[in-house]
DNA sequence: CGCCCAATTTGATTTCGATCAAGGTCAATC
DNA sequence: GATTGACCTTGATCGAAATCAAATTGGGCG
């Protein structure tokens, strides 16, 4: 019966990491059975706010489907991105009950939510959970210092090539791709939520993209249908050391 | 016997968070003694190259004195700081053995290294650090991101002014202050590594001390001796919401 | 279908910070 | 006490991105 529930449990959150990977991945059913007590689904609408900066958090929660965003506003409306959350995310910390940043829905997002106060005395109880947690938090950080090169030391050029180059990676390991070097993708973003990210004005980032466009680097089909035909030739635009093996 | 054994410890490695924090504070010796055993010290001059990005790295260390960075530099020598590392901080990563990032010694730095290894196998069998490590790389990651919004969004005078609030409140919180509102410390940054941090030229972060001195803002002894005679006049140049409780 | 509105593009101009180029300061060393 | 060299300041100019201001696109809806 455990190995009945377990694999039941499996299809209804196939991306959240703290089951799937720390816990269902060794089959350890009493855990399971302990987070499956204390979660609970949530869905979002395109645009909304999931939680608003300094709201009281009584959960954690990761996402399991969509994309959404963290974000700080300075009181004169200046906006930076400071996270971008993909399917298996992580968001909330246990320890701290107000949220730091905004967090918005850019598609349409399900969470798997776990009550705050039950989860901190399941991951006392489970210390693969921690575990887990602490190299989940030690990869965002990494992309943190990665982001913090682009925003201090990139050019508006290198900045889009590097999103770009983003998208196309998160894609390419989705689904193969065609011709060899051609990727295919959708933006999920609109201009002003990339100039968020990038440290940008929405027009710069259109501007930029136009000329990508221009040079061949990329081709648009409407606004957000992208293809770049030779991953190479995007990658030399992103400043980065050439050799990385990304799509090697 | 064990309490003796601990007070001397102690004293030893004041700011190694790791014992200090997370084991010490609990007394629980065992756990002491063996880090005890796997743990050495070492010095590091000023200038001095810690870590080189993409080095084999074999040990996980905490800094007990100075000050040191982490920093990405791209091929063309652009180069942006992404951390900087006071007394009790951490460094390395568990389960990853090449560094990277490179890691500079900013003063003289001693630092308190633990065999990698010997070390994930103490966090296996020891809960506690496991949890104290997440605690702090959660705070590295808040960190980073309002880091973020500062090399994203903030200008020129925003940048450094931010940058002198977070010396001054370090220095600050270690010794009680003269008059109401005064802060003195010294900065312990050259120009060139503040234009890192701040993702600035050395030239920007030289015209703009010079501004928030002529107006008032700041006063200077020396290049590196800094006077805040109104810590607020300070914070409102600084971009950040107004009623922070930093100082209050 | 045609209207509407949000998202995007494009153009003209300005501005902030980068770049290039001298000087200045100060502590260490001969 | 002159010389050196690292660090810092200041000035002049340039240029990339911001800002201000219209168009244009295109999907959703009455």
């Amino acid at each position: 019966m455990a190995v009945h529930e377990h694999s039941t449990a499996h299809m209804d959150c196939d991306n959240c990491p703290i089951r799937h990977r720390a816990v269902c991945a060794r089959c350890e059913s009493d855990e399971l059975d302990a987070l499956n007590a204390i979660k609970y689904y949530r869905t979002y609408d395109v645009g909304q706010t999931i939680i608003w900066s300094g709201d009281h958090m009584d959960f954690v929660a990761s996402v399991v489907e969509g994309i959404a965003t963290l974000s700080q506003t300075m009181e004169d409306g200046r906006t930076q991105m400071v996270g971008l959350l993909l399917p298996s995310d992580f968001v909330g910390r246990p320890g701290r009950d107000h949220a730091p940043y905004d967090v918005t829905a850019t598609t349409q997002v399900t969470m798997c939510c776990f009550r705050k106060k039950a989860f901190e005395e399941m991951m006392l109880r489970t210390p693969h959970i921690g575990q887990r947690l602490l190299e989940m938090t030690l990869d965002e950080l990494d992309a943190a210092r990665e982001w913090m090169l682009l925003l201090g030391r990139k050019t508006a050029r290198e900045k889009i090539a590097s999103l770009l180059a983003i998208m196309a990676r998160r894609d390419a390991s989705l689904k193969p791709q065609g011709a060899a070097g051609q990727v295919v993708f959708d933006l999920p973003l609109t201009r002003e939520a990339m100039a968020d990210y990038l440290g940008l004005t929405l027009e710069t980032v259109s501007r930029q993209i136009s000329a990508l466009r221009k040079s061949g680097v990329i081709q648009l089909e409407g606004k957000r249908h992208v293809v770049v035909p030779d991953i190479d030739r995007l990658l030399n635009e992103t400043g980065d050391d050439a050799d990385g093996g990304f799509f090697g």
